[in-house]
DNA sequence: GCTTACTGTGTATGGCATTCATAGTTTTAC
DNA sequence: GTAAAACTATGAATGCCATACACAGTAAGC
């Protein structure tokens, strides 16, 4: 239903008014606001004023708008290196984290999903260059780079589920007691100790990462002394 | 329908046909046929031979039968210690391994659900102990238990994504080269270099299994000499 | 001015989880 | 021994979903 001439601006010149760009932008908000399970072509149509089919101009299926989203968040992390090998990843990681953190969606793609979009192409190059830099090379450059990036995906997969329950509104206050319960029940003292300051995500994420990072350390070749 | 008399067998006691355990059970053979997305209630009911509705008897949700499923198959690991906590580590997550390798649709799973099954406790508490015996406690043991973890995951859902690419039966074949190429244009000498056994999936787990319980290692308190 | 391509859409198909009412069967209680 | 209650299983209906297809309005090219 077009608007009627009374209602209508022709002075600026008509542009297409669904694109791939706006597709993909209202798709990472929509995933931000509903998760994966709230996300559909209906909705994503819906709240950029399009019918459904018309996205289909632009991209062939959901999974398309799944691979795009995903690539276009990836490209929030700023691909910057910093002094020394170690720092440049400590921050590049830390960033990676920050994005699952704003877009919690984001585990649940990766799992399923080779990162081969543009955007994380150039983010892994980076973590190569920097280990390659730091000495790695052949198979140890491989399993360091599998680690630390399997270390980050992991880590806020589950900081996110811990997060998801916390802060879901009311009636899961009495689920969450449960699941305590449940886990005191089974891991005993050990869980209570180590259950101090259980949601200091952000030191418990560098505590780890260091830990990777000195395992990595210890297989660098000795330092030219040149 | 009930079968007719003529037919009918009056002479064992008559038993449910369903249950959850049977339930469970077709549903991780359902899975491991279809993956989550081929998984659904319709076709679980018709695996076991009954009304799509018989299931919601013996089970909430669909969620309810992944939660099952999914600590049903970790219940696969078997929780046994070997000789050195070192030991008894790499055997455990060697097994989770297996078993995400046997049901790759564990780890998309995991990615968006709480790992709070009996099974899975059973499993982390084994895991907390091993390394609580080595000596590590408080903070650094949560980050050590995470890291662990989440590598293990991590490492194992890359793998599983790397497997359906190269399964898929046959017109992918151009597709992965097309994808191979792609990398090599970003990773260009870098990736060739670390490309040399790509595929050595076994050896690749092990290594970056070793750089993670190195850094570990490097926490430990000092050994007591007693 | 005619044709061709582009952009956008409505409808239809087949699949999905789940609610509800209900039927057949077994167990229990008197 | 039978009437009532509980258990097991189900079909039909609701309201989602992705997407194939045919088609309309509009712009661009010649």
């Amino acid at each position: 239903m077009p608007e009627t001439i009374w209602f209508r601006d022709d002075s600026r010149p008509r542009k297409p008014r669904l694109s791939r760009e706006r597709i993909v932008e209202g798709a990472v908000a929509l995933l931000d606001a509903e998760g994966v399970a709230g996300f559909s072509m209906r909705a994503l149509a819906a709240r950029l004023g399009a019918g459904t089919m018309s996205l289909y101009e632009y991209v062939q299926s959901k999974e398309d708008v799944l691979d795009l989203a995903l690539d276009e968040v990836i490209g929030e992390i700023a691909p910057e290196r910093a002094g020394s090998w170690r720092e440049t990843l400590v921050r590049q990681l830390t960033q990676s984290r920050q994005v699952m953190r704003r877009h919690p969606w984001v585990p649940a793609l990766t799992a399923t999903r080779p990162l081969i979009g543009p955007n994380a192409l150039a983010r892994s190059r980076l973590v190569y260059t920097a280990l390659a830099d730091a000495g790695l090379s052949g198979p140890v450059l491989l399993a360091a780079v599998g680690a630390l990036s399997s270390y980050v995906n992991g880590f806020v997969a589950s900081e996110n589920i811990w997060w998801a329950k916390v802060r879901t509104p009311a009636a899961d206050a009495e689920m969450r007691e449960r699941v305590v319960a449940h886990l005191d029940q089974h891991v005993s003292d050990l869980g209570r100790i180590a259950q101090v300051d259980n949601a200091d995500f952000d030191g418990q994420f560098l505590l780890g990462l260091d830990l990777v990072l000195d395992g990595i350390t210890t297989r660098l070749p000795p330092a030219p002394r040149d």
